[in-house]
DNA sequence: GATACTATCATTAGCAG
DNA sequence: CCTGCTAATGATAGTAT
């Protein structure tokens, strides 16, 4: 699909790595919305980055998804979680745990508890939201 | 990609859906996997599918998903879920509901809690785990 | 950290089984 | 419910910005 074929392994050059993830990124993406739509599927794609921040793309959102914020004593304190009503028999839900103790919120704005107001996003950037504790 | 270029729109033939789907599905699943290996990037791929039954793809599995089946009071009795320790510093969870009012489990051998031991798994089919009641 | 260009390789539409 | 074939469209490797 280039220039040459390519041997899938693990990219070491970092940099090369992050190029490769842009591109690659964009066209799975693209995959997964039109196979959404002409299928009539519901689809879920969740991807770290090479640099170990989060993009979370839920496709189609439809105004299926609901935020939640709860504390849930067997998992640990501080879930952020998404219901998704995902496909008409199950609910699928989704924990993020928030690991306060390793992480700190970077961005002063963010409230998990106002997210159930953010219903329009099809695409949640988690990039942000978290940053290690130094 | 193919004989004719088609619009991206909702096939309403079922069986065409269903054809589409399973090619695709096939594709992107294989675009997952180089986009995780080349870019050392986890990924997740939750697909339903156009007969309304549910495939879960893992990738790569590597032996970081952990099965548990929890009673967790606010969210309803009966969850079934995956953890997955995703990205170094997120703990994603998966919930599924298994909603045992609506629905029976078809597999009389169908164990949650017997599912920790399954751990090599990389496509998880839910389907036929569960069946609606009639 | 992300995008643009284009030769080249990869996926898949249509059809069949 | 899923797979194989092949012409034709689509994604992307390498490179630059």
């Amino acid at each position: 699909m280039g220039r040459k074929k390519i041997k899938i392994q693990r990219l070491e050059d970092i940099k090369a790595r992050q190029t490769k993830y842009y591109k690659r990124k964009t066209g799975i993406l693209k995959k997964a919305k039109e196979l959404s739509i002409l299928c009539d599927v519901e689809v879920v794609l969740l991807l770290s980055s090479p640099a170990a921040k989060i993009s979370f793309f839920f496709l189609p959102l439809g105004g299926r998804i609901q935020w939640r914020y709860v504390s849930i004593p067997d998992l640990d304190l501080g879930i952020f979680y998404f219901i998704i009503s995902f496909f008409s028999q199950l609910k699928l839900v989704f924990l993020v745990k928030m690991l306060k103790k390793f992480y700190v919120n970077s961005d002063p704005e963010f409230d998990p508890l106002s997210m159930p107001h953010n219903r329009n996003a099809n695409t949640l950037k988690v990039n942000g939201f978290l940053k290690l504790k130094t």
